[in-house]
DNA sequence: CCGTGGTATTATGTATACAATCATGATATT
DNA sequence: AATATCATGATTGTATACATAATACCACGG
């Protein structure tokens, strides 16, 4: 008899949550567009309950903006947004690895080791989308390290909002080499248990993402500009 | 004509939010109390959606835990669950001070004067809800001058775990006069703007908290257990 | 041609109805 | 007496219906 059974019951508000996200993340749903109850249903099915639930949702994790009696849009990215996103992230991302040098077990330190490999075999492949899964895996090792739960979730949070970047953030970082340095040094400061070099590396890490991020940003917004005053295509 | 006429509709999720988070912050619902949409509905006079939607908030946020088709608690606070949230916070806080320490502007130190100086009226009233009010005053001076929006509603959510512990805390804090030292230190840094010394005194501030919050939730799950063993009066 | 007003449409806010599942308890059987 | 099974009630999940506010469009007047 199969034991997983109560278990693997989904609300259709939480599949509608993360398609909703998906949605937003891989930019098919781009900022600025409004998102209708009652179209969203009928696309996927359901009816307007779950679909304000997973809205709600998105809300609170920063996603979209609600505007009461006018409706849920995909939430602007901001310059001023992002970096005060990141201003965040850096501080929590220090603490991670703080923490981790603490706390990492043996196997933990074995399992970053596996994805610092297997980080670098991504680059080797020189796709975008490879890479940045590989980051993530990288990054998850560390925050899992930490044992504190609340932190795990919060970093998954804020990480949501430059998903949108993440692919140019990766294509943008010339060689790549940085990185995999960045990731070498963060590896060698947790096992090694020096908490001050691996928070100083963690920094590091992450004033690059921003630079890169904030210029990426930039360039976006001069787009639009230019869309604006010479008329867009459509 | 009076302008503030769009602006003050307040959807009924969002009072019911308020009036639970309320209920469950001042401990009128104790953490395991179980909420009911039909039973709350009736009780504030709304039906079953806007609580629902209320409900889905607090989630996000922490306050209660949800089982898929069992219904919603209050969730309890663990030491481990706590002590999660204060090892972000004294992150997150000693980036306040830093940020602060950048940024305010000479009206903002004026109004941190302000807030300490009533913090130290409110000690000696010798209230403990007076006290508890003036020190969350102090506090927000601090957050607000960072201009960091994520990291207000950021700080602002991982307090609310620790309301339901605040007068515990304040009562606790033998004569008060550690805080009140406390707070003169940081704001002496803040004006002379040496983030170093700051984010000391606030990280000093926070294991405080913290110490003081880990002693109460002991203190809780004793006589928890105590009346667990000789039967708890009902 | 522009502005104002009114109406119609659309989308959200809220309530209620229906369906599915879990818990509880009673009854029957071993 | 203990356990198993079924029935009933209660509670959440989902859908739909109704009310209300906002928007867009058109007509009319200046």
């Amino acid at each position: 008899m199969p034991k997983a059974k109560e278990e693997d019951f989904l609300p259709l508000r939480d599949s509608v949550y993360n398609k909703l996200r998906q949605s937003i993340l891989t930019g098919e749903f781009p900022a600025g567009e409004r998102l209708m109850e009652v179209h969203l249903g009928d696309k996927l099915g359901v009816s307007r309950t779950p679909i304000r639930e997973a809205i709600r949702m998105l809300e609170l994790e920063g996603l979209v903006t609600m505007i009461p009696r006018k409706g849920a849009m995909v939430a602007q990215i901001t310059e001023k947004n992002m970096s005060d996103v990141l201003e965040v992230r850096r501080a929590l991302d220090i603490l991670c690895v703080q923490l981790a040098c603490e706390r990492i077990t043996s196997e933990g330190i074995s399992d970053l080791k596996k994805a610092r490999d297997a980080f670098e075999k991504a680059v080797e492949t020189n796709d975008s989308r490879v890479i940045a899964q590989a980051d993530v895996e990288f990054h998850n090792v560390i925050i899992s390290a930490t044992g504190n739960d609340r932190l795990i979730s919060l970093e998954d949070s804020l990480s949501l909002p430059m998903y949108r970047y993440r692919y140019e953030y990766i294509k943008d970082s010339s060689g790549h080499d940085n990185l995999v340095k960045e990731h070498r040094r963060i590896v060698n400061a947790i096992e090694k248990r020096n908490a001050e070099i691996a928070a100083e590396a963690a920094g590091e890490h992450i004033d690059n993402q921003r630079r890169s991020i904030i210029r990426q940003i930039r360039m976006d917004r001069e787009e639009e500009t230019m869309n604006a005053l010479y008329g867009k295509r459509k």
